[in-house]
RNA sequence: GGCCCGGUAGUUCAGUUGGUUUAGAACGCUAGCCUGUCACGCUAGAGGUCGACGGUUCGAGCCCGUUCCGGGUCGCCA
């Protein structure tokens, strides 16, 4: 009833054919006694040609953005625009009937040449998504997304997975992020949480004799988002596999992952098996338990090599030493810029640096406090920059790591077009609370220790690490996961020494607890992040370009205005009393 | 919650040490002209509580204070 083709069907084979397109009105070049329209729809653009006085009538009702249906002819074009597939024809209108009208002055202009709507106020793109959502480039991240999500159907039911849907009305979990509750009619002061994910539930599928699960699974935590993080909801591939080992689950995902990004994207995609960092061994070269392996740079430790420096700075401290290659022929404003850098951004002291001339000799910077022997010894060659982060331990780690994300940005060593994947293993399963002065689990209560009961009774907590992993592709983490703690004594002892009790367990994870004593095999899995792999082959750095529908910093749905108040009726229904408001505006 | 950046026309921005009656530009919008445009062109016009409140000053878009809104980052994210 409405058209015939879409907008980007159209070419010089159909010239003189009577057909029907209906789409909006991208732009309207009236040239007085005659008027091109260009039409588009999800496909793509066709020229309108307009000559017909009776059409121009109609056009009078036509702003941009107007949904119009067209009827004419297909005609060749004498001037052919070569841009576009349907460049060599346009339709000679004889009727034109307007579907759906539009308002002459729009919150911004959508697809134009003339602005880039990324620099178009986010709030007010987010007020009026829906027109925001036809801008080309988020409506195609937008099928990009749906086409990625088809792929990792696919793929997960092609290795024997089974998709199976967990409750989004769950129960609050202790530890971890907050929760978004949902209170209860039927049972007075009581609350449902929104998942922060299936964890509990997956591995319950595992003791049902599922053999491997997984979901696209909405995902739910109150905490602040990020630039890569999504305020409130987010969506995980969620997956989990009986009798496997870390191996099984590496397997599946070096499997899975590059095949999808390959899909959907030209970049060079590393092929599994990727490459492993014990965790340990991240924060030394890397500082950073993300690392991106895009960056050459490589972070060394000069401790040793300073214990009798006469430089104060560096006394009694932990010397991290990031050697750049070809640095010496950076002017000094270049390291005074790298210095204020470390003291604004990373909360360093200061930032030493050398450089060594062509005749090999050290100069700048710090260079009466650096010796021959320690050039040496750090590998630094003529022509090298040198830059020395002296604090605590753990904090010249995480500067030196911040130094070399930066130095790798400013210098642009970054290699481009290409997806670098690394397994971080090996994660400390406990680490110490400094304010609490207690022992905290570092990540995932859930997580089997390496020894197991064994490690747990005889080695010092801080010392046991966990089969638990993150994937990291560029510098984010991309997925992470476990094999599980599926044995229920195993697991009381990992809890005792986090200081719970058996009967915490017991009432903090009952089920999981309970269903361990009915016989549950090995398993385990991961949980790649949806949203960041759809950010990372859209090559966007906002992960609110990847979503439809997104919440702002606030976590505010500024065009549905939720979260919004409620009537007294519907508080009354589930016991709850206001007591404290936020001011209206 | 801390720190940093921002808020001026429908949109994106400019706005000098605080100094001229009427706060500018581009795009968009409205009207007119135009038969080959494709980011059409030309002419004219409308459009502003300079986020809000208070203060300093003879005088505030600009300086100070408070506050609201938005973004980045740290905390946080088992």
């Amino acid at each position: 009833m409405y058209r015939d083709h879409n907008c980007n069907e159209l070419n010089i084979k159909n010239v003189n054919e009577e057909v029907q397109l209906a789409g909006w009105v991208q732009r309207i070049r009236n040239l007085g006694s005659m008027q091109f329209v260009d039409l588009r729809d999800e496909f793509g653009i066709t020229q309108i040609v307009i000559s017909n006085d009776e059409v121009k009538k109609e056009m009078e009702k036509v702003t941009p953005e107007t949904v119009i249906s067209v009827t004419g002819k297909v005609v060749e074009r004498s001037n052919k625009n070569k841009n576009i597939p349907t460049g060599e024809i346009e339709i000679d209108a004889s009727k034109i009937q307007v579907l759906g009208k539009c308002k002459n002055q729009l919150p911004f202009e959508i697809n134009s040449e003339k602005i880039d709507i990324e620099n178009v106020r986010e709030d007010l793109r987010l007020q009026y998504r829906y027109l925001d959502l036809r801008n080309e480039k988020l409506h195609k991240t937008i099928l990009l997304r749906s086409a990625i999500m088809k792929s990792v159907r696919r793929e997960m039911d092609a290795l024997g997975f089974t998709e199976i849907q967990t409750p989004i009305l769950a129960n609050s979990s202790p530890e971890g992020a907050r929760d978004y509750l949902v209170p209860s009619r039927l049972h007075a002061g009581k609350f449902y949480a929104l998942p922060q994910a299936p964890q509990q539930f997956k591995q319950l599928l595992m003791c049902s004799g599922f053999n491997r699960y997984y979901q696209i699974a909405p995902c739910f935590r109150d905490e602040d988002p990020r630039a890569d993080r999504a305020p409130g909801e987010f969506y995980q591939l969620d997956l989990e596999m009986s009798f496997a080992t870390q191996e099984d689950v590496f397997e599946v995902i070096e499997t899975v992952i590059p095949k999808i990004y390959k899909e959907h994207t030209t970049a060079k995609v590393d092929e599994g098996p990727f490459i492993r960092i014990p965790y340990n061994e991240a924060m030394e070269k890397y500082g950073i338990d993300k690392p991106d392996l895009r960056n050459p740079l490589v972070i060394k430790d000069a401790t040793d090599l300073f214990t009798n420096t006469e430089f104060n700075a560096f006394k009694d401290k932990t010397i991290k030493v990031i050697v750049v290659k070809g640095g010496a022929e950076q002017g000094r404003k270049f390291f005074d810029s790298m210095e204020e850098f470390a003291k604004n951004e990373t909360g360093a002291k200061g930032l030493a640096w050398v450089k060594i001339d062509e005749e090999n000799n050290l100069t700048g910077g710090i260079s009466k406090f650096v010796t021959d022997k320690i050039k040496t010894e750090i590998g630094a060659n003529a022509g090298d920059a040198i830059f020395f982060i002296a604090d605590e331990f753990k904090m010249a780690q995480k500067i030196a790591g911040l130094i070399r994300i930066e130095l790798g940005k400013r210098l642009d060593l970054i290699e481009k077009n290409v997806y670098k994947f690394c397994w971080i293993v090996d994660f400390p399963m406990y680490e110490y609370n400094e304010e609490e002065e207690k022992i905290d689990f570092n990540h995932n209560p859930f997580s089997m220790p390496q020894g197991g009961l064994e490690a747990l009774n005889e080695k010092d907590p801080l010392d046991i690490l966990a089969y638990q992993y993150d994937l990291v592709c560029n510098g984010y983490e991309v997925a992470s996961g476990a094999v599980r703690n599926h044995d229920p004594e195993i697991m009381c002892k990992a809890f005792e020494i986090a200081g719970y009790t058996e009967e915490d367990v017991k009432n903090r994870f009952g089920a999981l607890y309970t269903a361990f004593q009915y016989g549950t095999p090995p398993h385990a899995g991961c949980a790649p992040g949806l949203d960041r792999m759809v950010m990372l082959i859209a090559g966007t750095e906002n992960i609110r370009e990847v979503i439809a529908f997104p919440k702002n910093k606030k976590a505010r749905d500024v065009m549905m205005n939720a979260p919004s108040k409620v009537t007294e009726e519907q508080l009354r229904d589930v016991y709850i009393a206001v007591t404290e408001e936020e001011d209206e505006e």
